[in-house]
Order: C-alpha cells, then sequence, then structure tokens
DNA sequence: TAAGATTGTGGGTAGTTGTGGGTAATATGC
DNA sequence: GCATATTACCCACAACTACCCACAATCTTA
C-alpha cells in the first residue's frame, strides 16, 4: 500500500554487490511517481553516508541551485559540493542502482548496508557508522530540540 | 537517462591528450539539447579553472551582458574580462574538444584533469589546485553559507 | 496447504566509452 | 606557390557498463 508519492519511511538491510550495485526496495520503488523515469539520483549526505533522491525530488534542488549567480564565490563553492558528488542512476530490471566507488569510500560502505527512508529521500549507511552516529547522544542539544518543536508539530 | 536538458552534476578524472584535446563525459554530451549543435564555449573560471559552457548557455550570458550599459567602468571591466578569453569550440566524432594553450596555461592544467558539474555549465581543474582552493575555508562567508542552506532544501 | 508471483542476489555477455595515434584536409607564413 | 603547422577525421583497443538470464527465498492467493 502506498502512502504519499514519493515519500520514503521505514528502514531496510541490503547488501551492495560486488558490481557496486545496490537494490532499492520494492516499497520505495513502488511508492515512486511515473515521472521520476526509474531514475534516482545519489548524493553525498550531509552525515556521513549516502542520499538517493527520486529525479523529481532533485529537479527542484538543481532549479534553486540554477538561480545562484557564479560571481560569488559562496554561490560556486556551495554548487560545486552540491553537484560535485552528485550523479543519476538509473535502475536496471531488477531494481537496483549503481553506487560510484567514491561514494562508497565516502560513506566507508562495505557489503552489509541500511537504507532508511528520509520522507523525502533515502539514506545508505553502513550500519556500525550508523550506530556509532547514533550513540553520541551527547551531540543532540536539548534547547534545539526544543526550538525544533516550534517548526513541527508531532 | 536524462535530467533537466543542459544540466551537468558530478566529477569525473580524464586526461588531457598531447594534442590537446579533452573528452566530455559522455553523460554530459547525452544531456545536451540539439541546438547546441555539438559546441561549446570555452571561457576563463572566476576560479583558477576553466568554464566550458553549451552553445546555448553561453548565448544567454552574452544577452546578459549586452544589458550592462558601458557608461560604468565596472560594467566595461567585467564585459571585456568575461568576453575577452572566450572561444567556440566543436567537439570531434570521439566527442573531445580543444583546450587552447592560453586556458591550459591559465588553469595550470597538466595531464590529469578533473571535471566538474556545475549545473549550468562545467568546470576543468587540475586536480592539486582544485584541493587547494576548497581547503581554502577563509573565502567563504558562513553568513552566507547558512542563508543558502536556508533557501535551499536538500 | 500448494501453486504462483514477487523479491533479493549473483554472474555472463554484448555494446559503449575513454584514450592513443596515424593520416588526410585545411590553414598559415614566407 | 610551396613548405610547414594546425586541425579534423578515422581506426584500434582495453576497460567499463547496461542488459539479460538464472535461481533461491519469501510472500500472496486460491
Amino acid at each position: 500500500m502506498t502512502l504519499s508519492k514519493n515519500t520514503f519511511i521505514g528502514e531496510f538491510c541490503y547488501s551492495l554487490d560486488s558490481k557496486g550495485r545496490l537494490n532499492i526496495p520494492s516499497k520505495f520503488r513502488q511508492g515512486l511517481s511515473k515521472d521520476n523515469k526509474n531514475t534516482f539520483v545519489i548524493a553525498r549526505g550531509l552525515d556521513k553516508c549516502i542520499w538517493v533522491y527520486p529525479l523529481i525530488e532533485w529537479k527542484q534542488i538543481e532549479k534553486n541551485l540554477r538561480d545562484l549567480s557564479s560571481l560569488s564565490i559562496t554561490h560556486r563553492r556551495f554548487i560545486r559540493n552540491t553537484a560535485r558528488y552528485a550523479s543519476p542512476s538509473t535502475y536496471d530490471k531488477q531494481g537496483r542502482i549503481m553506487i560510484n566507488p567514491s561514494l562508497i569510500e565516502f560513506a566507508s560502505l562495505e557489503k552489509e548496508v541500511v537504507i532508511i527512508g528520509m520522507i523525502n529521500k533515502m539514506e545508505i549507511w553502513n550500519p556500525e557508522v550508523l550506530n556509532n552516529m547514533e550513540n553520541k547522544e551527547s551531540e543532540v542539544n536539548p534547547a534545539t530540540y526544543e526550538e525544533l518543536s516550534n517548526k513541527i508539530i508531532l
């Protein structure tokens, strides 16, 4: 059953094969709208993980980047850091995308990986890296959480 | 698979051959619209790199330059510096463009080069120069960066 | 419960791509 | 006009990628 289109929730443990291919959970694929053309855009996450956007979601980001003038060095660097590590990937008949070696290295991926639904995108993690990250609770500032509560209703 | 037309993302390591030819990544060529007539415009970047525009994108820049009044000295200098080092280049049957010696010198290119998709253009870098540049955090204004991050939802 | 469909994973093969170099056509300078 | 330099086209080849088929495990349905 599908909730909203192009929206991902849940967690899955899959494996990266010897050719660098990764299966996209069937549930996620089923929730995609047709205009994604079986294509995702894979990019570096802001944490030590990989972000996977449906094509449509990424196009919105691209549109915003296009409006930044390259006269500003800050703009140039922002565009460079965002676009540089991103690449489109159409999934094959089996539903797998290719993850390129530089991203595999960035996220320290090995055979076993965790895929997490992040609403507008998915995240791909090495399970150990994810655990270490989550165990560092100290980093979450209660005040920040408090501030968030003004922005979002749970 | 094609994203938006004439839009480039991703990073590629290619090599400049002894004749000064450089391959344009196949993924980039596939995303070009027909009206580019297999032609790019090559220009000095604002950083120490080369900018490569699809013909259509460059025409838009020319149009914008046309709207700057030459009464202003700043405008005159900007137009001069932008137009002066730009030249068109059609790619050959293998998909390679010629980079002229003065631009190779400007960007300190050697055999190994990095090509970066920058949405409306590509950048060509000497990998060492690129690393040095990216490590110089000082040039980026943190406040502007923060502001950008709020405008563009990743 | 049994049969059928779906899903995750592995591997072979044919086509594509990046790169080097030879050769003919064109341009340039004396 | 001719010699030289420059450019564009062609061929070749290794490495890589996309597509295809296969199969076991799981889930669905009658």
